[in-house]
DNA sequence: ACTTGGATAGAAAGCGCTTGCTGCAACGCT
DNA sequence: AGCGTTGCAGCAAGCGCTTTCTATCCAAGT
């Protein structure tokens, strides 16, 4: 039927042991024999039989990363830096490995199943990436799942997620509520003194720190926040501009507003032109993210640019153990704001 | 160590063939002893191994999808649906499978290190999503190793790919020359004499069929195209705003410009507003796909839509083999011409 | 010339699970 | 009462690889 390893042997007049050594290039084979056995596999055109390789050796070569939501660039370009670290194709020879990424929807219990799934495929890493789910019995059964995860040998890397004290994993956090901070800072800087802000799903942690970021520029600066100001919604454009509508109706008066993401700022854009506001003249925009997109918005989007290709490329060389791990395992990556047209002073 | 199925079968005092056939579910076992299975299993914390028991059932529950490009939308958009219903996670219970994303980057040689490890870990079936690369013995290449694949059982889907006749797999081809003819004639009713193209990488499928349904409609309204008005780039906002640039460069008579899709799109018009240019007045200009951010391009997108997330789902219920494919293993998924303020009438 | 040791290659014992086949009650039939 | 059924459970033989341990060969050491 298909080919085995026992067929390449038995055409390299070798015996299986050899040709597996030959194939994983970890123990001395004489250069004429090697050179015999890869013709044989190539004459063959064998594939090795990744579910007995990793049986036998107690390792895959799986890796998976975990998405919140795949048809989001955000974690779209995360996941392809992680993938390309991760070797696979692309990367150097040798380790070859299947970066995986498993669209969790945001749903904690696909995020549980999958890291199961990954667990019974005994994966050599697994990245976490974006917020987490902050419910705290959701967060138990992650920590516990992630220590076993980890007690197999598999690393854990979180990325652009805070850090998981419990479960001794490495991560690379984004300084969401820096971020957040900095930015309402601008808004307020040139004057704003009315803001509206648009977050993203609630117990969330990127939502709660955008969130605690704004609110801490707005008590520096002795801003008092009106409750109607803030509206929670989902990370998307349509959130963005219902929340939007929502906002201009509890209060007409805003002079901006500060969006979760790019996305949902971008709702929020097009809700104000169709509520006869110009941008920024009447309010001011801003996002999070800087999603390739933002600079096509017209006017170009004010945001916070997070290195998304950088964290995950770095979160994919420590997955692979190609990088040290930062000291402690835990390293914070800030976002640099990006001021563009769509932030200007407020009217009067 | 880890729990096996044997420490299971021991605390249940039953065979491992028992606990075997109740994690399966499929042959008989007396409910009692179900349960009492179960509870081991539960009170062992055990997680199936998943390389030996698809060594021993030579089957495996990975399924592979393999995009273009993961942090582009297009393919998010039809990854996420396709593994929703790959089932994983969310799926109904039972069939748990992975649904594993691969980002080839467009690379031809990344594709088909994916399809061999792919192979390697036995796949169940793999769906390959958006256009093919037109080099001749690549596509001999891929054409040899999808058909082994087949022949080792995997279901081959192919989504928003052209059918590839040779190996007999199932095709959801987007309809894109029908696409872009329409589009173009859209813009030739509207008065168009002029129309600089702005295509995508050559060599590639989804590129050609697109310029051939532009230039198909030119021909049917008796427009002569001079050679200068297409310019070839990448699938992305930059090579749009660059290509822009190079068309008015090259004709700055130009009244409209058709990009291959709408990140391309975006950049024109961006390019087109740094030129002191207004959209539609001066230049109308269209793109391909509907991306959710279309609609926020200011003015909004002319494109044609692609239901992405339909024909993703649809791949990936044809996958797993609950969905009849379509006769003759062929169908054809046509787009929606969606006229918005990004195309008008030229001036004069 | 004889021992020693380095360099290769082979034999064989699993890795943890699935499954065809056998075993054995309890059951219903004539 | 005798016997074929039916329903469950166990035995044991692998699935295709990796890896430890052993065997062999030859160059070098004394």
């Amino acid at each position: 039927m298909t080919v085995t390893l026992a067929d390449v042997a038995a055409r390299a007049q070798v015996s299986p042991a050899t040709v597996s050594r030959v194939l994983n290039g970890n123990y001395p084979v004489a250069a004429s024999t090697r050179e015999r056995v890869l013709r044989a596999v190539d004459e063959l055109d064998y594939v090795l039989n990744g579910p007995a390789s990793a049986l036998a050796a107690a390792t895959s070569d799986l890796v998976g990363i975990l998405v919140n939501d795949i048809a989001d660039p955000f974690f779209g370009i995360m996941a392809g830096a992680i993938q390309s670290e991760i070797g696979g194709p692309g990367g150097r020879a040798g380790g070859e490995r299947l970066g995986v990424v498993c669209n969790t929807g945001g749903s904690p219990e696909r995020e549980l199943t999958y890291l199961t799934l990954l667990q019974r495929q005994r994966a050599a890493a697994v990245v976490l990436t974006g917020g987490a789910v902050e419910d705290a019995p959701h967060q138990a059964a992650m920590a516990a799942k992630l220590r076993k995860l980890a007690d197999a040998g598999t690393r854990i890397v979180l990325c652009g997620r805070p850090p998981s004290p419990e479960t001794g994993a490495i991560a690379l956090t984004f300084d969401n509520r820096g971020g957040g901070k900095e930015l309402t800072e601008h808004l307020i800087g040139l004057g704003h003194r009315r803001l509206g802000y648009i977050a993203g799903p609630e117990e969330r942690t990127t939502t709660r720190h955008r969130l605690e970021g704004h609110r801490a520029a707005l008590a520096a600066h002795g801003i008092e926040e009106d409750p109607r100001w803030t509206v929670h919604g989902r990370y998307d454009r349509r959130s963005g501009y219902e929340a939007t509508l929502e906002l201009l109706r509890r209060d007409p008066s805003l002079t901006a507003v500060v969006a979760a993401n790019d996305s949902v700022a971008l709702g929020a854009c097009a809700a104000l032109r169709d509520s006869g506001l110009r941008i920024p003249d009447d309010v001011s925009v801003a996002g999070f993210d800087d999603l390739p997109f933002s600079i096509d918005a017209v006017p170009a989007l004010t945001t916070v640019r997070l290195p998304l290709a950088e964290a995950g490329a770095r979160a994919g060389r420590i997955a692979m153990g190609r990088e040290e791990p930062p000291p402690g395992g835990i390293a914070t990556v800030r976002g640099e704001l990006m001021v563009r047209g769509s932030s200007g002073a407020p009217r009067g």
